[in-house]
RNA sequence: GCUCAAGUGGCGGAAUUGGUAGACGCGCUGGAUUCAAAAUCCAGUUCUUUCGGGAGUGUGGGUUCGAUUCCCACCUUGAGUACCA
């Protein structure tokens, strides 16, 4: 019986799908545990070997659940609306849903492959009508919901009716929009319907407004913060404008506290809490409020130092602030306006890689000191950003390093109101200091003073103690057609949400997926598409009369809205009637363990917290939090593959032609590195020289045009698709034939440094880059799996290092984990039949198996999977010598590696004559008895460099240990005469002799 | 610039509370088997050495009987972030 991976693998692949044998059940006396991985886009370009990392270190996880009592949810579906599926159907006029079907297929045979333990029965698809119709029906909740601040949580918005009902809205403590106007009851009561409802869409957890927005032009689209990168769109790198568009908003703005605060109840890594802090951005400070003299102008500012109030010698408004026309006299009307146009044309990505430049213009207008009333001039300068605060600050020289280079560049006094030295620079410390020269905060330190002069200024009415936020309520529209569509229509421009028994409201058919020609999303292009509220249904375009058949949303949401709550729907992801029953909700409540990349930190993972908070609010879930545990699995990078290539060539004498001489040579780096800048042959190495002569002459003699054409070259490198390259770093040059791309290269000579030589084998130099196709460093888990098997494969992406490190994909230590799979087959079975016995095992084979078993099960609980594999060599090396054949040991040894070897063990498994799957085997017991030693190896060591061992009895007192190595005859070689000073011993763990 | 993480053989990496540095694997060297190759098996493999030893976990200090592990300073690399008032 020889270790036939192919058939072993295909074998129990088929034999799982057909038993359903990781089917989870919703009701079960075992704890839950719930293991899920970030869930894939489905692209064109399928798996490579980077994907599986985290799938295969989540189902080693799930599996060893299993073994250890759990009923396990492990499931998995895909993320598949969004861009590229749309980029594709632009370009073909491919429906995306068909693309989106058939690269679904192909990672579904991919992952098959592999070995997971899914459970496919519960899978999801974002862009099926059967998932998106709940996706539909929680923004139909977030419209009908608003956030009450007294409470401290999202409300129906009938809550808010009734108050606005009874009492109108002065009292409503809500997160709404800035500009609402208040009302009393009579008031509210008397508004009609049209009225009533532009008011609470001032309120609703999801609203309409005008948003400045990144546009992009080349995508048609509208992004996220998170999906711009240095000012350019994340995917393609096109240019983002800002624009003003209707567009639908979520108020995440007022989970922030929360958002926050739930970030010391779970178990994420560090970078990734700090990476949401940052985006939230929480500051602590005051509103200050500044009065313009003679004018009914006041302008409002955030400081985090209200306790530097007595500092400010100057304000500063963004140039785009509403005041700044206002105010301006007429005398710097010019130079404002000047200014104003200059920093407009400035592109987002000017104003940002430009730091150093100090601009900004006085307006002409002072505001007056709340305390002092001195007069403060105000500046506009485009280092204020209009987004963030009030657009407008209270400058500070002395305690800013801003304000401070921006006082010195216009020669504005830089009071100082600290016991500190700022002749050079701000002093920006909020410690080590008192405050001076500031009336009544003298003498105090930042946190009392900050406390007094908030105080202060609440007792005359010009400010508050307030927490500022950097976190923007979140764009939700998209000008795409593959999304989820709104379940929104409009009476008379107001938005109205269609009931959910109507939902879901399916994507509408287009000819093209493009904008329309005047700039509507591509949803304008549709002709049925239009909402009859008496019959319910969609209907065609024509018919809209504004009475009972009105037109229906053209944006669709965004790619986080359908991976904002899929956790939830795996839960019970057939379920037709709600998004997933209460019992499966209750029973399975949130993720124990969830593994993906580290790019997610600020969009999915901030969202789908928004979103799991507004459903606990609203009572739909027990949890508010929506994964417990995270781990970052790092990303594994491509060793792309690169040759030096010389290139002879024949320039005209006037320079204006030239031809490439069919006569390549590869070089090695050090070669391509001295004769880098290309140009006249005779600065080449003799033997390249003459290769390159003979062969250009020869050339010549077939091509009169080059007759008096001189010979030249040049040097470049070039990618190597390493699907040519072998484990051994070599390309076969001849295997190029049939690519067009390495053509050139086919008949392409050598250098070896000496001589020039004919298609040899060449090695490649390998550089480490992101995995990418468009790098040719691309490397298929299929071909792997051919190649060595599913459980190699699985094993060896542990054997690479930490889950969480980057590395590189390098294919050297392969075959060392594959022939380990062999080694340990081979201790079950020889070529005749299984060599298992029911003899009892030796003393020291237990101990390997127990030592085993305890490592193992540590490491698997600490994420530490690369460290088990090397446990399971050590184990089947030491068995191997030891001879076992017994089945006490080697039984136990299966179910250990089955988490991580599932298809070699269940083969095993049923060849010692179990009729059930390996996965319903209960995880071996440690038992510590097996590990007792009467006897230790001390190392002796002097002055703390260790130089002999010494076996004595465990037992052996401190005393006696001490005798027994002052005796040893290497004891006084190594003491060289010298008397020892001291001898530390440390029962059972080492001595050590100083002097 | 700021924040965080990490620096260990030729390579990937191991070392649980401070206690035998380099486990395990790759590669390399030598050997067995073979007509030969692959595969397999055995031995060796941190550096250095006058073969007694000596040095050694980015660098320099410190704490300790003892430091890859703890503390301080610095250097390098990687990741994130970017005028946040």
């Amino acid at each position: 019986m020889k270790y036939h991976f192919n058939d072993i693998e295909a074998k129990w692949r088929k034999y799982w799908e057909e038993n359903q044998t990781f089917q989870a059940q919703n009701n079960s006396d075992k704890p839950k545990y719930y293991v899920l991985d970030m869930f894939p886009y489905p692209s064109g370009a399928g798996l490579h070997v980077g994907h599986p990392l985290g799938y295969i270190a989540s189902d080693i996880y799930a599996r060893y659940k299993r073994h250890k009592g759990f009923n396990v949810l492990h499931p998995m579906g895909y993320d598949s609306f969004g861009l590229p599926a749309e980029q594709y159907a632009i370009q073909t006029g491919q429906h995306p849903a068909i693309t989106t079907e058939t690269n679904i297929n192909r990672y579904r045979e991919q992952l098959d492959r592999i070995g997971f333990s899914f459970d496919w029965s519960r899978e999801v698809r974002t862009s099926n009508p059967d998932y998106y119709k709940w996706t539909q029906w929680i923004f139909t909740e977030l419209f009908h919901s608003w956030y009450n601040k007294d409470t401290d949580k999202a409300e129906p918005i009938e809550t808010l009716i009734t108050q606005f009902t009874n009492e109108g809205n002065e009292l409503v403590n809500a997160v709404c929009d800035e500009d609402i106007i208040p009302f009393t009851a009579e008031m509210w009561n008397a508004y009609d319907e049209e009225q009533q409802q532009k008011i609470l869409l001032q309120y609703r957890l999801t609203y309409l407004a005008e948003t400045e927005v990144n546009w992009c032009p080349a995508l048609g689209t509208v992004l996220a913060n998170d999906e711009i990168v240095n000012g350019v769109s994340e995917r393609g790198g096109h240019p983002v404008v800002r624009k003003k568009m209707k567009q639908w908003s979520m108020r995440i703005t007022a989970y922030a506290q929360r958002l926050l605060d739930g970030l010391n109840r779970i178990d994420w890594p560090q970078p990734l809490k700090d990476s949401q802090t940052n985006w939230i951005g929480r500051s602590q400070g005051a509103s200050v409020k500044f009065q313009i003299p003679n004018s009914k102008f006041q302008i409002s500012v955030f400081t985090t130092r209200p306790d530097t109030i007595f500092g400010v010698s100057f304000m500063t408004l963004a140039p785009e602030h509403e005041l700044v026309e206002k105010i301006t006299t007429p005398e710097q009307k010019e130079a404002v306006e000047a200014y104003i146009e200059q920093t407009a044309r400035r592109s987002e990505r000017e104003r940002m890689a430009d730091v150093k430049t100090i601009s900004g213009v006085f307006t002409g207008a002072y505001a007056e000191h709340p305390f002092s009333k001195e007069p403060i001039p105000i500046w506009i300068g485009d280092y204020v950003l209009a987004s963030y605060g009030t657009g407008a600050v209270m400058a500070v020289p002395c305690g800013d390093e801003r304000d401070y280079a921006f006082a010195k560049h216009f020669n504005i006094p830089i009071p100082n109101i600290f016991d500190q030295d700022i002749s050079e620079n701000a002093f920006t410390e909020k410690e080590g200091f008192k405050i001076v020269n500031s009336d009544f905060l003298n003498g105090l330190s930042y946190k009392e003073a900050n406390e007094k002069a908030i105080e202060a200024l609440e007792n005359i009415d010009q400010g508050t103690g307030k927490i500022n936020y950097r976190l923007r309520d979140a764009v939700f529209s998209r000008q795409r057609y593959w999304g989820e569509p709104f379940p929104i229509y409009y009476v008379n421009g107001l938005p109205k949400t269609i009931d959910p028994e109507h939902l879901p409201i399916q994507l509408p058919e287009v000819e093209k997926y493009l904008p329309t020609e005047d700039g509507q999303p591509p949803l304008g292009r549709a002709d049925v598409w239009t909402w009859d509220a008496e019959k319910s249904v969609v209907v065609s375009n024509e018919l809209i009369d504004n009475e009972t058949i009105f037109p229906l949303e053209l944006n669709t949401m965004p790619g986080w809205a359908g991976s904002s709550w899929y956790l939830f729907r795996y839960m019970d992801a057939n379920n037709e009637d709600e998004l997933a029953s209460r019992e499966a909700l209750d029973y399975w409540q949130n993720v124990d363990l969830y593994i993906g990349g580290s790019e997610h930190a600020t969009g999915h993972l901030l969202y789908s917290r928004f979103w799991t908070k507004f459903l606990y609010d609203r009572e739909f879930l027990k949890v508010d939090e929506p994964f417990k545990k995270l781990i970052n699995q790092g990303m594994i990078l491509g060793e792309s593959a690169f040759v030096y290539v010389l290139q002879p060539k024949l320039i005209s004498p006037k320079g204006n032609d030239d031809i490439n001489v069919n006569a390549q040579v590869l070089i090695s780096k050090e070669v391509y590195e001295e004769i880098n800048d290309g140009g006249n042959i005779e600065s080449l190495p003799k033997p390249l020289y003459d290769f390159v002569f003979e062969n250009v002459k020869h050339f010549q003699e077939y091509n009169l045009r080059a007759k008096d054409y001189k010979i030249n070259f040049v040097c470049f490198k070039t990618t190597i698709d390493v699907k040519y390259v072998n484990i051994s770093n070599e390309i076969n040059l001849t295997g190029f034939s049939e690519d067009e791309r390495y053509k050139a290269l086919k008949n392409a000579s050598y250098f070896d440094g000496e001589k020039v030589i004919n298609n040899q084998d060449v090695k490649v130099v390998r550089e480490v880059e992101k995995m990418s196709k468009s790098k040719y460093n691309v490397v298929n888990p299929d071909d792997i799996c051919d190649q060595y098997g599913a459980d190699t494969l699985r094993m060896y992406e542990m054997f690479l290092g930490p889950l969480e490190q980057a590395k590189p994909w390098n294919m050297a230590g392969i075959t060392g984990v594959h022939s380990f799979l062999k080694k340990f087959w081979k201790l079950y079975c020889d070529d005749y039949g299984l060599l298992v016995t029911d003899s009892p095992a030796s003393k020291d084979s237990l101990k390997t198996l127990h030592k085993t078993i305890k490592k193992v099960e540590e490491d698997i609980e600490n994420f530490s999977f690369n460290t088990s594999v090397s446990t399971f060599m050590i184990a089947v090396n030491e068995l191997t010598a030891q001879k076992c054949t017994s089945r006490e040991v080697l039984e136990p040894l299966a179910v250990l590696i089955s988490p991580y070897a599932p298809h070699i063990a269940e083969e095993l498994w049923s060849k010692l004559g179990h009729t059930e799957s390996i996965s319903t085997a209960p995880f071996p017991e440690f038992d510590e008895k097996h590990l007792v030693e009467s006897t230790k190896e001390y190392p002796i060591s002097f002055n703390g460099k260790m130089r002999f061992t010494l076996e004595l009895p465990l037992d052996l007192p401190k005393e006696e240990i001490e005798k027994a190595v002052m005796a040893h005859e290497k004891t006084q070689h190594y003491l060289e005469g010298r008397t020892p000073k001291k001898v530390i011993v440390v029962p059972g763990k080492i001595v050590n002799i100083v002097g």
